[in-house]
DNA sequence: AATTAAATGAAAATTATTTTTATTTATACG
DNA sequence: CGTATAAATAAAAATAATTTTCATTTAATT
């Protein structure tokens, strides 16, 4: 993710295109892990001539509510956030434990079934949340799992 | 949910049988609606002579690690969590975004392939997320909408 | 009944997140 | 290209959620 694909983006949202903005979609889109509000921030916070805990905070949850960027949710109960390169059709991720990679799978792997079913019962469904938890490809093999992972 | 079902549950688990225990499964499994730790609390903390908040958000940490309730994920960035009545098979759930209740999808809605797209990449699955929100029959309806909804 | 590991209380600490208000800035428009 | 204006941001402070610590109690075992 590049700036020019960043203005894209926000044009296409009708949000204005500041660079603080650009920068946290830059940093979140420059590798394919998902990182916390504040791990964004301690990124990006000496560049853009700094910027503020709060604005990152609230860039963040902009561009989850406007579908940029996905919410990755774990058990520690704090949020995270991953910007996928492929913003084009929709998809669901598999989420690495071990090294934080988030890796696309193909398809909505939601059965047919399933939100008509909510539906006509009465229902009407908003948005769903599919995530795939594990120990991705590198970090399951003994050596690249050293080399993989970070923490 | 009774104290008989949360005691056959805990024994399951070779979790100690502690009426604090008791109480917070009972609690939640009262009514299909999800609840946040502190909600859980206010709700018992008079009876059980007292329950402090901190051992509220331990038991439910340990009973979602061990699979016996669920984590709600919400934009709010808070934790809430569901007991659901049904604990004989693997499946997933509907919420109402608007009364708090959950309703069970009957089975796990994830295509076949998808679990094991990932397996063959030579990763390894360890769980899945599967969240449909949205508002329920009762609240979509005018009248029902307004009986059902809480707040 | 005694033992012991596990569970809990209580208070304090930590951390994440939000609010507020004043200031700045991107964009639209003349 | 300047100007107006709504939107965005800073900075500090506040709030709320969650965790830690350590002393005490209790469920389960013998």
């Amino acid at each position: 993710m590049n700036r020019e694909q960043g203005r894209d983006i926000l044009k296409r949202l009708n949000m204005k295109v500041t660079p603080k903005r650009l920068e946290v979609m830059c940093c979140l889109g420059s590798e394919p892990l998902y990182l916390s509000a504040d791990e964004v921030w301690h990124r990006i916070k000496d560049r853009v001539d700094s910027i503020g805990l709060p604005t990152v905070y609230r860039i963040l949850d902009e561009l989850a509510e406007a579908g940029v960027i996905t919410r990755i949710f774990l058990a520690d109960r704090k949020q995270y956030y991953f910007l996928c390169a492929n913003q084009d059709h929709h998809h669901h991720h598999f989420v690495c434990e071990s090294c934080r990679r988030v890796e696309d799978l193909g398809q909505c792997a939601l059965g047919e079934g399933t939100l008509d079913a909510v539906q006509r019962s009465g229902g009407r469904v908003t948005s769903h949340i599919l995530q795939i938890n594990g120990v991705c490809a590198t970090c399951s093999t003994p050596r690249g799992g050293a080399a993989c992972r970070t923490k």
